[in-house]
Parts: structure tokens; C-alpha cells; sequence
DNA sequence: AACCATGTGCAACGGCGTTGCAAAATATAT
DNA sequence: ATATATTTTGCAACGCCGTTGCACATGGTT
């Protein structure tokens, strides 16, 4: 299969397997954020239902996918930016998801603003889930 | 029971039922949000599984609860304030759970910051939940 | 008190995510 | 290139979660 696919999961110290690359590849090939249920029943390939939940899970430990969490409690998977890949997350972005299509992105150009909290609460880490309508969407 | 519980539901044409007064009650003194099994086996009390999800769906139709989705895809429940009893919901706050304690907050006081978005897209819609220590768990 | 509407509890179902295990595929050493 | 060790896969099975249909019970209304 493809080359950067192959690096990718050497890198992380991954045996190179036919299901880890295609689904690996999927994610290389779509803008999208990926449900579960997408990958297992891809146009044409069908992985087995344990197969793709080891590999994700393989994957988001690995830092190559990050999680997503939507409104209606499902998960969608999205690639990492280069500088996940070593292992440490960095996960200083922020989604939308399209009410009408149910396209989800990384909105990765902007920087999540600062929130307020109660006096000594520390933050770790911010969600922000942004529901709404994309601009293919609102042409139509 | 509580009157308080009573006017709740009648004021949002709700029969008053045992179930219904004691779940509702549940939140009424506790100041976190609850999750679905929290209720299901709350001290003493057992509710029949189907109840409490009818129950619950009940009342985030009405606007007496607010859903809180959480990293772990499970679902939180918590009292909405005055302004959503009407019906229309106000979702203009966002949400503190402790790494720590499990303690999952709302946190009125603060407003939600403004994201931005790619030109032309639109937002209904910003959840954001803050992932951290709460101070009582920091002075621990 | 009696009737009607509404809510409850049980049983059952399907879907999701997980685990154990044997077989297959991949990596490693010779 | 082959043999061995390690890792991954696929199947079967399980338990949990949320839902639905239906009979019964409870609460609201006169």
C-alpha cells in the first residue's frame, strides 16, 4: 500500500498489517472525522466489528487519531497533527460538526479561547464542540 | 413530599407521581450533576431502569434537566435554572468535571466565550466542557 | 367514588463494546 | 530462506445500555 501509510505506522512501532493500513489509509484520504461504524462498513471492505475497535484504540494510544465526543454520545476519530505523533497529545483545537450534512472537523487554525473557573480549580483539558451549520450546507 | 417538587412538575403539566417527586427531588438537593446509574441505585431507593429513563427524557423535554456530555460518553443530568422551566432552553454556561472527585459542575457564573468559525459557517450551538481539579480536591 | 388518562414495571430485544482463546499473520533470528 | 517468537486477527460469547410493547397500577378529573 501506500509509503506514508507504512512510515506512519513504523514510526510508532506498529507491525504493518492490512487492517491497521486500511484503515489507517481511510482516515489519510478523507478531511473527515470518522465514526466507529464508518470504517466498519467502508464502501466495499468489511473489517471485523473487534478489529477496528482494537485499532482505533491502538491508534488514539499511539497519538496517530484523537476522539472527538458529539452531542448524541457517539465518538468520531480525526487524525493528529504532525506534532501528536510522537506520542504526546496535543489537543489545542476545537470542532464543528454540521447539523445538516454531519460532516466534523478540526478546526485546527483556531486556538481555544480561555475559559474562566472558580477560584483554585485548575484545568486540564477543554472540550469545545461546536454545532452548527457549514458553509456548504447553508448554500444550499 | 417537597412542595416545591410539586409546583415544579405541575407547573410544567407533569402528573405528580412517586417516582417523578423522588428523582426529581434527587437533584433538588444535590448541587452535582447526576448520571443515569447515579439515580438507578441512588442510597435506599430503587427505580426501575425504564423509569428513570423516562423520567429523565421527561424532564429534558420539559427544560427541568440539561444533558451534560462527558469525555467517557456518558451522559450527566443537572437542573436547569429558572429561565429554561418555560420550555425554551438556555444552554449559555459550560461544565466542570473533576478529574479527582467525578464532580461534574455547572459553571452559571461564567459566560461562554466566543469561538470563532470559518467564513460562513454557523453556530448554534458551543458546548464546552473543562476538564481539571476542583479546589477541594486540590487541597487534598 | 368511578371513570379516564397517564405512568409504571416487566419481559424481551437489538446494538455496542469488551474479553478469552485459537488460528493466522507479521517480525525477528539464524 | 526458514524457523521461531511475537503480535494481531477473527470468532464466540458475554454483559451492559437504552428502547419498545403491553398489561397493570397510579394519579387526575368529574
Amino acid at each position: 500500500m501506500n509509503t506514508k501509510v507504512h512510515d506512519i505506522l513504523r514510526r510508532n512501532q506498529l507491525s504493518v498489517t492490512e487492517s491497521r493500513e486500511k484503515i489507517l489509509n481511510l482516515f489519510l484520504t478523507n478531511t473527515r472525522a470518522l465514526a466507529h461504524a464508518d470504517i466498519e462498513h467502508k464502501a466495499g471492505e468489511r473489517f471485523d466489528r473487534v478489529t477496528v475497535y482494537r485499532t482505533l484504540q491502538t491508534f488514539v494510544e499511539k497519538g496517530i487519531l484523537h476522539t472527538i465526543p458529539t452531542a448524541d454520545n457517539s465518538v468520531k476519530y480525526a487524525l493528529c497533527k504532525n506534532d501528536c505523533f510522537e506520542g504526546h497529545h496535543h489537543d489545542n483545537h476545537y470542532h464543528f460538526i454540521c447539523a445538516v450534512c454531519g460532516k466534523t472537523e478540526c478546526l485546527e487554525d483556531f486556538v481555544i479561547p480561555s475559559v474562566r473557573l472558580p477560584k483554585e480549580y485548575l484545568a486540564n483539558n477543554v472540550e469545545i464542540v461546536v454545532n452548527g451549520i457549514c458553509s456548504a450546507c447553508r448554500k444550499k
